[in-house]
DNA sequence: CTTGACCCTGGAGTTAGCTCCAAGGTTTAT
DNA sequence: ATAAACCTTGGAGCTAACTCCAGGGTCAAG
């Protein structure tokens, strides 16, 4: 049985993290000692791993429940799982997007200024970020 | 002269989020009538359009602040604010990097999984995020 | 037996960019 | 004249995933 600050040290995470994620129902003590100090088992080291790597995929604690729900679920199958895993690359792929898009847009800025010798005063970066639309003319 | 109400119109955004410009130190309103209401210019109109832009590229409100307080600065110049838009650029281009890592271990998951007709006992995709490392095994 | 390391609970604070509200004053339209 | 629409300030609340703290109890080593 690992202490929490034992747990902490095996995940490489804080004792108030480990306290977050059971206020947040990912990681339950399998028992307490008599003055209360908590207690846990080798499975809640793979939690703590299954939750770190499920973080580093884009979910988000509240997601990572549901996850762990699903196991507990008999009715659910894994292909739920798979939907989930799928759904949140889908979210991915739009915020990619997203910052593809500014990016772009701070590409075309980054050439309208050319080599930057120019004043403040007659910036091209801000004289742009001004305009109506940062788009080109109806050809 | 725009009331707030007129302005945020101009803006398709809210009174809030212009006061809230305000307090930021972004956007000050040109006057005040006795009654203290807010008086814009138009150049507020092209400010709240600045902000807009800016904030499409990726930069915060305390960015945008300095990008605008590079154009009051005679000391800076058009490169200043070109260097910025490069950061900037880099800093989406690490968390674009990040997300595409996310998405591609969402790949691995998936694809282990293959048709998730498995219970979610047996499901590779719970299974691989308990794992000690996503990472294959040394050739 | 004391020192230091550990643990507990409960609650506040952090970041960003707002939104929403109350309680009241002002303007405009009818 | 009065209702509707507008404006003011100040402050609270939201999201996410924690961190940090106070004030106190517990445990292991020397």
């Amino acid at each position: 049985m690992l202490t929490i600050g034992k747990l902490a040290q095996a995940g490489s995470i804080s004792t108030d993290a480990l306290r977050y994620y059971e206020r947040e129902g990912l990681l339950l003590p399998a028992s307490k000692t008599d003055s209360g100090y908590r207690l846990y088992g080798q499975d809640a080291v793979r939690r703590v791993r299954f939750i770190q790597h499920a973080q580093a995929c884009g979910f988000t604690l509240a997601e990572i429940r549901e996850l762990l729900h699903l196991r507990q679920n008999d009715r659910a199958c894994c292909n739920d799982v798979r939907q989930r895993a799928i759904e949140k690359k889908l979210q991915l792929a739009a915020k990619i997007r997203a910052m593809q898009t500014m990016s772009a847009a701070l590409d075309r800025l980054i050439v309208a200024c050319a080599d930057g010798t120019q004043s403040v005063d007659e910036c091209p970066i801000l004289a742009a970020l001004e305009q109506v639309e940062g788009g080109e003319e109806a050809p």
